[in-house]
DNA sequence: TATATATCGTTGCAATTGCAACTAATTATT
DNA sequence: AATAATTAGTTGCAATTGCAACGATATATA
């Protein structure tokens, strides 16, 4: 393939880089000095508490939280000995398991966004005007459409 | 503080970390395919190939790579292992060592390069044309001056 | 100079992650 | 209906990561 690459569009993916890197960093240091839990589980609280009835099948919810499916399990361990969900054998099929938020798993939802929001407000968001936004965000959809790619590439 | 978000900057939020999860992973399964290192050996051979002397004391690649000192003890460790670095003893201060990239680093690092360079062209740079992506960097620039904070807050 | 403080790299340990193998259940094929 | 192939979730194991503590050295302070 070799195609080549412009040198400012490199130093925007080294920007995108680093940007992403030092912003999550910040985040994180912001919920742990509100002792609260990493931003892994606000993806897993807010999830479960977008879907209908609150309940996300474990595959699903590793589809959400893009992450593969045993990491989920282990998520979802950890976060229901913190009581923040439960379990739910599926009747429709015995394989599955829902994973449901409970209530004490809505309201640390509701503390870890309280501070999650107003981190992306003081890092993030506040660099970007109106038009900006709406530009940078579809800029970002179209990267995330990767180009299709066959059985066999995935496989390997 | 409970600085709100618009619903604009909230999506333009979700989009960056799931374009950058999705861009990461993508290139990860490129350089696997090649059966080449992870993108954080590509970081240290980079960072030490564009070095003065290509050499760096381990606390600067620590910085250079975004990693703590513990973590790049034990990358420079692997890559040592790989042959693609070695370690010498700093005469100046005899705590300190550095990492010095070696040939065969420097020849992986071209390996690694040009499967790195093509991911990033096609999964991200052909999606910003000429305007777009000096816009774009200068606003991750921006964001990547995190405001000030104190001591008390950082040692928290 | 003597002492306290800070920095460098490493190590131990616990937590997290990724991969492959596994069991159980469902769906597709013959 | 019987068998094969796929999917769901879990588990074992190895690799990676983060945190705190450590020994050695360097720098600052008294």
């Amino acid at each position: 393939m070799s195609i080549r690459l412009s040198k400012a569009h490199n130093l925007a993916w080294r920007k995108f880089l680093a940007a992403h890197a030092a912003l999550i960093d910040q985040i994180e240091r912001d919920l742990s000095a509100a002792e609260l839990p990493p931003l892994s589980w606000y993806d897993v609280l807010f999830a479960l508490s977008e879907a209908p009835e609150q309940r996300l099948r474990l595959h699903e919810l590793a589809q959400a939280v893009l992450l593969s499916r045993s990491n989920v399990t282990r998520l979802v361990d950890r976060l229901e000995r913190a009581q923040l969900l439960s379990r739910e054998q599926c009747k429709q099929d015995r394989r599955g398991a829902f994973a449901i938020i409970s209530e004490a798993g809505l309201a640390m939802l509701e503390r870890m966004w309280s501070v999650y929001e107003s981190a992306i407000a003081t890092y993030f968001a506040c660099h970007l005007d109106a038009t900006e936004v709406k530009l940078f965000t579809k800029i970002l959809n179209r990267m995330m459409s990767l180009p299709k790619q066959n059985a066999e590439d995935r496989r390997s």
